[in-house]
DNA sequence: CTGTATCCTAGGGGATACTG
DNA sequence: CAGTATCCCCTAGGATACAG
């Protein structure tokens, strides 16, 4: 512990540093919103509660895997709240919670950002790629 | 082409929500800034142009080689601008572009959100553990 | 210093079939 | 209706070594 080769100090500058990232509330979220299917399965539940086969038909490209999956996740995130009716069959609505409100206007701000520079992004894109020959 | 068979629906109804997708400037957007190393570089590159050694040094946690593809990827898409001096050995530079600038107050949109919520949603997280039994 | 090349693994995500 | 259970694939991402 005296003395430190210089790749024990890399070592542990990079644990220190994943152990902030793990803490870190942005990257976090960023994880949450990052998914394939929550900013799409959000969007619906703004419009009003939905039922699991409503979202899967508003949804045609989703597996029931991971309709099922994004659904616990927003759950266990507390964004949205799962509420069971227990006639034959069961009937299970879909809603956001309060805090699921407050996701909506941070969606529509990467929506705004999105449809007002996409156009200038997908340029670039174009661009780089015809420029590697 | 007369009749259609339920799941030929099904087929057509996924394809044409599977290209909607593709197009949807939103889902893009967060498929750009859903990456792991994105938001940190870019945050990086807030404070000022940084040579790739300065990002290493700062991102311990980074790979050489993903911090080279997270460049490349913004540099693609217009947000970030390669420079390249010439000497010897070469200086790169990168820097935010004018694009990536504007990008800049949606990740604080983010973070704002990430950080007045954060405790809320991982008590959230505890609280659905908890009751797995 | 600024990267490439290679190899490897974990897990996100899809297809299909089955259940209370 | 509202899911589970399985199997399988593919890609994001990490480790290590090498190169201009």
């Amino acid at each position: 512990m005296t003395t430190m080769t210089a790749a024990e100090r890399r070592q542990e500058a990079k644990a220190a540093f994943d152990s902030y990232m793990d803490a870190c509330p942005t990257h976090d979220v960023l994880g949450v919103i990052g998914n394939k299917w929550t900013s799409v399965v959000l969007f619906q539940l703004t419009q009003g509660p939905r039922r699991y086969a409503d979202l899967a038909r508003a949804l045609p490209g989703v597996s029931a895997k991971m309709l099922t999956q994004t659904l616990r996740s927003l759950e266990r995130d507390g964004f949205v709240a799962r509420s069971v009716t227990p006639s034959v069959p069961v009937q299970v609505e879909y809603a956001l919670t309060l805090l699921g409100e407050r996701l909506v206007p941070l969606l529509a701000s990467v929506r705004h950002f999105a449809e007002h520079n996409i156009a200038e992004i997908r340029a670039s894109r174009e661009h780089y790629d015809a420029a590697a020959d």
